[in-house]
DNA sequence: TTATTACATTGCAATATTACGATAAAAAGG
DNA sequence: CCTTTTTATCGTAATATTGCAATGTAATAA
């Protein structure tokens, strides 16, 4: 049906996975990576930088802005987009936490 | 379109953005805690434990394998998964180093 | 051989995502 | 005021995802 049940799930990994959606996306990926790059911000250098529409990057910015890993100022007629640094640490520190539980000692299934 | 433009991005971001993929649904992410947990693998205990429809875990078990996180072993009738550690620590130093690449000084935009 | 058990696959419906052209909206400059 | 610049939003098309019932398959049990 295309509607994930969340309902069944922990609130834990709910958030998980909604921070992992927004990383899923490779302009997403380079959108912050340039923000992290340029550590003062940026805003319409995107469209430039990266090779897709406007309207499409305006997207990708909104999908990374409602997962809370950016934030943005109107300055003008343009807005200027940076990294929201404590989202940042606390998606950095979900992550470590799901992949330090692993690690299992043997390679081999049974 | 609903098609990613993967031509136009670095292949190690199409690569981390496919990883993030496998990872945006709690379901998802709840086979791999319990593989985690079990160490030694689960193969239909799934279905019960979480609440979702065989065919439904199937199918994502499957995107965990074409993403390469999990391995599976025909034992019997039954199969037994598990996490690929190298690829679980691959995809962990990936993350890590998205993560550590950013971590600016201030949190102010502009 | 005939169940039974455990998974995978197929087919389908509902929804989501990706991408972009066209069009707003809001600020600055003339 | 009008124009330009910059970004957001709307509408739309193509594709992807999620979920499950029905069915297929392969190994074991009877």
């Amino acid at each position: 049906m295309g509607l994930t049940k969340t309902a069944i799930f922990t609130d834990q990994d709910n958030h998980l996975a909604s921070i992992a959606k927004a990383l899923a996306h490779p302009a997403r990926l380079a959108i912050l990576k340039h923000l992290i790059k340029q550590d003062s911000c940026i805003c319409g250098d995107l469209v430039l930088e990266i090779g897709l529409a406007q309207p499409t990057i305006s997207q990708h910015l909104s999908v990374l802005k409602q997962a809370g890993l950016i934030k943005g100022n109107i300055s003008g007629t343009s807005v200027c987009y940076c990294i929201d640094t404590e989202a940042w640490q606390e998606a950095n520190e979900a992550f470590a936490g799901l992949f330090a539980s692993g690690m299992p000692t043997t390679n081999d299934c049974c």
